[in-house]
DNA sequence: GTACACTACATACC
DNA sequence: ACTGGTATGTAGTGTAC
């Protein structure tokens, strides 16, 4: 026997004679990397119609016990069942627990059970690691002391001391100690190739960097480098990478969209070669999961790609205008990748590949920054969801609220709901979309002295103040319900549900820890708060999502039509007291603070807030100099979610305009930012007019750099998907047919240039950045400048058409 | 041959 | 397919005159 302070990294679970067992890579607390075997008792729930007779349930249950089947790798059979009383979707009922000998069988056994007495059975697809989190709570990333037989010297299970590790030892019990330090070992690692498309074309070099460690490893030149490494060929390459791999032994193996590239990869051309990929510490070759994207797993190190968890978790909170590695760590490092330009490798210099490998180098060391720069977040994501590494940093929102879900369902003893079969997701396509939040319509102006209120997590607050769910809903009328109307009466039993419950805590334990962090502040702290408050705001979609296990649409649909009663219950209580509502947007309202006092809008929010049902708030946003709405392009109305503010503290807000959408050229968005902020900041148009009148000019005497009129729009589907040809799908054909890389998700970038045939379609104009031309002065000044400032300049009576256009552009030069 | 309505698409807001 | 709906606006496409 042997006791030691160990932390789960890696699960891995492997059949021995037909039965299931795990293996969990983790460390010690002196950094050895032990290896814990251990099983698992393994069920599934058949659960009862209410009024089974317990005669009749003994039965059932003996009848069950006896079941057996030629399953997937032998004989496969139920070992035991017992009989609890559980909970499902909130209600009480009788129910059997089946143990099976192999879960692989799950499903099967499950389809053997058929009595008109059960009516559901459930937990047969709750992925395996997770059932054995559930059950044994030896949960990721949490420190245990554990007591264990070592089983390094013996032959059981199959020669499982075959595996790379300081310890082997089979599990015989644990507790948990409270421990909150974990730093991984972290390698990154990054390739360039001759080719971007998988597997062809070779790999030109390797980099890896971790805790004093960078090295670049290629068979393509020499270098002075001390980091650089030489080997004869790409074969060498690929095994000089394992030997360092293993040599480092990381918990973790990073890279930035290394599922999609890096791995699969190197995969590729090691099968070409003929070398064994031996990554895992079993000495196995990573594996990959073809979903709708590449997911590449290395037994018992965790692959990591960066790519996917940002993507999920920051993107939203991201300024970047894409989520290359250069945007990425430029906005979180304040570092950008080095400049190379990718050229057929038989035209570099053989002085320049030092370029090409510092490159590759700085690469890898981004990726390795942003890891260190993230891992709180994702350690603090890994410990509330209670999912392994592996899985968590790939999630979903939606697999994350679900996940959640799973995790805490134990302390209400309820059985999990099953995942919704395909039929059924169609079904639930088909109901269409619901009506959702209230847009208040603005009147275009430039308004003075505003102030913004907002609901805090108004969707969250509404499913948890009025028990909004799946189990909470009820079919018919009923006394003590609540009674929504979303075009229909539906109905929600004041009983509050697990779902409420649980959300209700999360929104709870969002306020503590960010109070927490305003005190004493902590990356770690922070990404706590960040990611209760992440599950809170997700939570109203994960109702509405159709692949969601507590998908529901009626109380999806009833949040949002609460939310619009509220907002515009708000408003209309705002208006009561004498003040101009100017907007609002679902959850936020803004108004003129006229003459009253800043005590005056506080005691206005007290008094709101005091008769706000359940855990509702409203909030101070905050207090503006000014804002400017403007009307649609189309129509005298004015358009909605397109604002600009200045504040308090002289910063400009804006929201929706051309400035901040990535499709319009860095010209116009400068431009129109610039008017904006000068409008704002005069509160008249004077200076703005002068500015927009020098900037046309430019443009007009051709000073206008062509980087700045470049147009980048996204390809969202392989292009031949495409109905309709647009700019940059035509120019994405080009690309491909020149060789570059096009792929979905590649944001292509073009300029419309000067042609001959004025009636041409603008794809026709649109060419490549590099693409000899000369810009198209025209396009630029009626489809990007002044789109962007007539809106704007129209509030002032000022038609910059007329002023700046076509004939009338000597009268320009008289202005002003 | 042009004008206009409609559709497809991208991207923003919350 | 991988949380929801609401909204603006461009360019292409189809059709009426």
């Amino acid at each position: 026997m042997q006791n030691i302070n160990f932390i789960p990294i890696d699960y891995n679970n492997f059949d021995y004679e037909g039965k299931n067992y795990f293996n969990i890579i983790g460390r010690d607390d002196k950094g050895k990397r032990i290896s814990l075997i251990d099983n698992l008792e393994v069920y599934f729930w058949a659960i009862f119609n209410e009024g089974t007779k317990e005669k009749k349930i003994n039965e059932i249950s003996e009848e069950i016990a006896e079941i057996k089947i030629r399953g997937k790798n032998g004989d496969s059979k139920v070992l035991k069942t017992e009989i609890y009383e559980k909970n499902f979707l909130g209600k009480n009922y009788k129910a059997i627990k089946v143990f099976i000998s192999n879960y692989k069988d799950a499903r099967e056994i499950a389809k053997k059970i058929k009595f008109k007495e059960i009516f559901k059975i459930r937990e047969y697809d709750i992925p395996y690691t997770t059932k054995y989190i559930l059950e044994k709570k030896l949960r990721p990333l949490n420190w245990y002391e554990i007591e264990g037989s070592v089983l390094s010297d013996s032959e059981e299970f199959g020669g499982i001391q075959n595996i790379e590790v300081d310890l082997c030892l089979k599990l015989e019990s644990f507790k948990e100690i409270k421990k909150e330090d974990f730093h991984p070992k972290v390698l990154a690692f990054d390739i360039e190739t001759e080719n971007f498309e998988i597997g062809k074309g070779e790999i030109l070099m390797i980099s890896l960097v971790g805790e004093n460690f960078k090295k670049v490893i290629s068979h393509r030149n020499n270098s002075h480098h001390n980091f650089f490494e030489k080997v004869k060929n790409e074969a060498e390459l690929i095994e000089k990478f394992v030997y360092y791999v293993k040599k480092n032994s990381p918990d973790i193996l990073t890279g930035y969209f290394s599922d999609g590239f890096d791995l699969p990869y190197i995969k590729s051309r090691a099968e070409k070669l003929k070398v064994e990929l031996n990554l895992g510490l079993d000495n196995s070759t990573p594996k990959f999961r073809k979903g709708a994207v590449l997911t590449g797993r290395i037994n018992g190190i965790v692959h990591l790609d960066l790519f996917k968890f940002i993507k999920t978790v920051y993107s939203q909170y991201l300024q970047s205008e894409t989520l290359k590695l250069n945007d990425v760590a430029e906005e979180l490092l304040g570092e950008k990748k080095h400049v190379w330009e990718f050229i057929p490798i038989n035209k570099i210099d053989s002085d320049k590949w030092d370029e090409f490998f510092e490159y590759n180098l700085k690469d890898g060391e981004l990726t390795y920054k942003l890891f260190q720069k993230i891992w709180a977040d994702i350690y603090e994501f890994t410990t509330i969801i209670e999912e392994p590494l592996f899985d968590l940093s790939r999630y979903s929102m939606s697999n994350l609220v679900e996940n959640y879900i799973i995790h805490n369902l134990d302390k209400y003893n309820e059985i999990t709901e099953k995942k919704p079969p395909n039929e059924s997701i169609k079904l639930r396509r088909e109901e269409g979309k619901y009506e959702g939040a209230f847009v208040f319509q603005p009147i275009a102006g430039l308004y003075e002295n505003l102030v913004f209120f907002d609901f805090t997590s108004m969707y969250g607050s509404i499913i948890v103040s009025f028990n909004l769910s799946k189990e909470s809903y009820i079919e018919k009328k009923d006394k003590n319900v609540t009674e929504v109307d979303i075009g229909r009466k539906v109905y929600f039993s004041k009983d509050t549900g697990f779902f409420s419950k649980m959300l209700k805590d999360i929104i709870k334990k969002r306020k503590e820890y960010k109070k927490e962090y305003n005190k004493n502040p902590s990356p770690l702290l922070k990404a706590r708060s960040n990611a209760f408050k992440l599950l809170s705001n997700a939570s109203y979609g994960y109702l509405g999502f159709f692949g969601a296990r507590y998908y529901c649409r009626e109380a999806a649909a009833s949040a949002a039509a609460i939310a619009r009663s509220q907002i515009k219950t708000a408003i209309s209580n705002i208006e009561k007291k004498g003040y101009k509502v100017v907007y609002g947007d679902t959850d936020s309202i803004s108004f003129l603070q006229g003459n009253k006092t800043k005590k005056d809008i506080h005691d206005l929010l007290d008094e709101i807030n005091s008769k706000l049902p359940g855990i509702m708030e409203l909030d101070l946003e905050g207090f503006f100099k000014r804002g400017i709405w403007v009307t649609k392009r189309t129509g005298e109305f004015g358009a909605k979610k397109k604002y600009a503010l200045l504040g308090e503290d002289d910063k400009i807000k804006i929201k929706g305009f051309e400035t901040v959408r990535r499709d319009w050229c860095d010209l116009a968005r400068k431009t129109q930012n610039k008017i904006l902020e000068l409008i704002l900041k005069d509160g008249n148009e004077k200076r703005a007019l002068e500015y927009l009148k020098k900037i046309i000019n430019q443009l007009k005497r051709r000073e206008i750099n062509i980087k700045e009129l470049i147009i980048r729009t996204q390809l969202k589907k392989p292009i031949s998907n495409y109905k309709s040809i647009s700019p940059h799908v035509s120019i994405a054909e080009k690309m491909k047919k020149i060789g570059m890389d096009v792929s979905v998700g590649t944001l292509i970038e073009y300029y419309i240039s000067e042609s001959n045939d004025k009636k041409s379609l603008i794809r026709e104009r649109a060419k490549l950045p590099d693409e000899k031309g000369i810009y198209n002065m025209e396009y630029y000044l009626k489809n990007q400048i002044l789109p962007a400032v007539e809106n704007i300049l129209e509030i002032f009576q000022i038609n910059v058409n007329e002023l700046f256009d076509g004939e009338r552009q000597r009268g320009l030069v008289e202005y002003g």
